[in-house]
DNA sequence: GCCGTTTTCGGCCCGACTGTTTTCAGTCG
């Protein structure tokens, strides 16, 4: 059983928990153990039970169900709930809108069970005979029931933060005096958003009416004084919070989050005699405020060093941060090269003289182009004859690009017997070798994973390019060990992509830490098919942040000689 | 149900908006 999906038997019972109007600490508890198993790395089945007792927020009790989660498939615990609940009022619960206890009053009242029987009682007019249900109450969850489809889940960072950008732009215009600034998730560097979060500091009153009037808002969901929310055409929501400028560095801290990272800081105020919220950290004793206006000062006055958005998941950064411990996280000015990208050679759009001048204009210093090898077809991939002609043009271009040195290379693919699909004197004939799997995503894990240490151990990979083949939102990586996939390269020194590509990002925030923790070095790939695709590495930075990544755990933060130097084919 | 620089018991983050209330409950983030 994946942590997926003890995950959400977890937040199920979270879920029922709260319709049944149980003790709201047991509620967050089961929804904490769940948070916890998302972003656990490992298999949290294959645990040993008595090291899962040391994962935070998870004690006895959970830790018990945990196990019979792993060796049954199923929990009792989680079956008992649902026989006084049927299943589908869960989804009553997704309804914007539609909390735990309308769901338990629409049951235990009408008998509603399924979101059809909800349409009917809303279109029936039998909502009103409930206590609290008014006309208003019957439109929004008409209202609701129709965007269910269409608002439903999340959407790629770089999607949602191309939108923010544009409605922060728009706000700026309106109130140029004012601190306008992405808080949430968008900060923070997820790789997925559910909503847009917009922070306003020292704006007029009536930047609320430019945010609920921009030209993309499809409906505003609330209009006030210090916050709205509006449904943007194309389905994203988003919320303006409005405060005064003095509390700009407490507001930007409170809504960037992450929720747990937050919890556990208003804790630590609290433990020193401090309130922290929006507004600021004050004494609790007279009510002074002593930090507020600036977040590295708030940071500072709680004994914290300041913590770059990225790290706040609470994933340690805290303890980190109190011993003053945490990495020089890696920036976009860092890198000075790029390993994997395509030309028209197979599948790019442009060709290589185009890309190079593309990444110098961009301020990389070197690049390597990695077509396709002959097993990808459809991508008109190169065979060993194509790819050693392609590699002479391709060296052809150094000397007439200042600035710019541009290495041979291909992203060979995995055979699904984990043989390279070009010949040994091929692969030793270039500069370095991408090695990635494009077929047979679907072989059983010790066969996957026996297929990557196979790609692993031959002498002539360099790199293993996007490791997991995740696509987000689509497409879970393929089943494979990744513990020993990760100790593997690191003994091999075959370095680990973190690949661009915005629904890609693999590894992602989480391997990619489980893997520095193995002692494996990285490089930040963008996979361009285009000259404009240089503009992804930014996510590929901001997924190695979010792994702790400094500048010396990534080749390509190196000047090209030591970068080929910490090359497996150059390793000494 | 979890957890411990105040604690093995008694805490557990906090505020804004809406609707249906006539002082607040529910939802959301």
């Amino acid at each position: 059983m994946d942590n997926l999906a003890i995950a959400r038997v977890l937040g199920e019972i979270a879920d029922l928990l709260e319709i049944k109007a149980e003790n709201p600490f047991k509620i967050r508890a089961y929804r904490n153990a769940a948070d916890t198993v998302v972003h656990e790395a490992r298999r949290v089945a294959d645990i040993p039970a008595a090291e899962r007792l040391a994962l935070p927020g998870i004690g006895k009790d959970i830790a018990a169900k945990i196990g019979e989660l792993a060796e049954t498939g199923t929990l009792r615990y989680h079956q008992e709930l649902l026989e006084e609940f049927p299943p589908t009022v869960l989804d009553l619960l997704h309804l914007q809108g539609v909390g735990p206890k309308t769901v338990a009053l629409l049951y235990r009242g009408l008998g509603i069970r399924t979101l059809q029987d909800l349409e009917d009682a809303a279109k029936n007019g039998r909502l009103r005979e409930l206590k609290g249900m008014g006309a208003k109450k019957e439109a929004l969850i008409l209202k609701a029931l129709e965007e269910r489809q269409r608002v439903a889940g999340r959407r790629l960072m770089a999607e949602a933060y191309d939108t923010a950008a544009a409605l922060v732009g728009e706000l700026r215009a309106h109130a140029p005096g004012a601190e306008i600034h992405m808080v949430g998730s968008l900060r923070r560097g997820c790789e997925t958003c559910g909503d847009l979060d917009v922070l306003a500091a020292g704006a007029p009153a009536s930047v609320m009416d430019a945010f609920t009037g921009y030209r993309l808002v499809e409906r505003v969901l609330a209009h006030g004084e210090t916050k709205s929310s509006v449904l943007l055409f194309g389905g994203f929501q988003a919320d303006l919070r409005l405060v005064p400028r003095e509390s700009l560095g407490a507001a930007l801290q409170y809504f960037t989050g992450s929720k747990t990272h937050n919890i556990e800081l208003r804790d630590r105020a609290i433990r020193h005699g401090l309130k922290l919220n929006e507004y600021g950290l004050f004494r609790v004793e007279d009510g002074t405020r002593i930090a507020g206006e600036d977040e590295a000062a708030l940071y500072e006055a709680l004994g914290l060093a300041f913590v770059p958005p990225e790290l706040r998941e609470n994933r340690g950064e805290i303890d980190a941060a109190i011993a003053h411990a945490l990495p020089p996280l890696v920036r976009l000015s860092d890198l000075q090269g790029d390993l994997h990208m395509h030309t028209t050679a197979t599948d790019g759009r442009a060709d290589a003289e185009s890309m190079a001048r593309a990444a110098l204009a961009a301020g990389l210093r070197y690049i390597a182009i990695t077509d396709h090898s002959q097993s990808l077809a459809m991508a008109n991939g190169l065979d060993e004859t194509r790819a050693l002609e392609h590699a002479r043009a391709v060296r052809s271009l150094n000397g007439r690009l200042e600035g710019m040195t541009v290495l041979a290379g291909i992203e060979c693919d995995i055979r699904p017997d984990g043989t390279m699909d070009l010949a040994d004197d091929c692969l030793a004939e270039l500069d370095l070798v991408v090695a990635s799997v494009h077929s047979a995503f679907h072989q059983e894990e010790a066969q996957m994973t026996d297929r990557l240490l196979r790609a692993i151990d031959c002498r002539w990979v360099d790199i293993l390019g996007h490791p997991t083949g995740r696509l987000i939102l689509k497409r879970d990586g393929y089943k494979a060990d990744f513990g020993r996939v990760f100790a593997a390269a690191a003994r091999a020194g075959v370095a680990l992509e973190i690949n661009c590509q915005i629904d890609r990002l693999d590894l992602s925030d989480v391997h990619a830490r489980q893997a520095r923790d193995a002692g494996a070095r990285f490089v930040i790939g963008s996979d361009a098919h285009s000259p404009a695709a240089f503009g992804g590495l930014r996510w590929g930075v901001t997924v190695a942040r979010r792994a702790w990544l400094t500048p010396a755990d990534i080749l390509n933060t190196r000047p090209l000689d030591e970068c080929l130097a910490g090359l497996r084919r150059h390793r000494r």
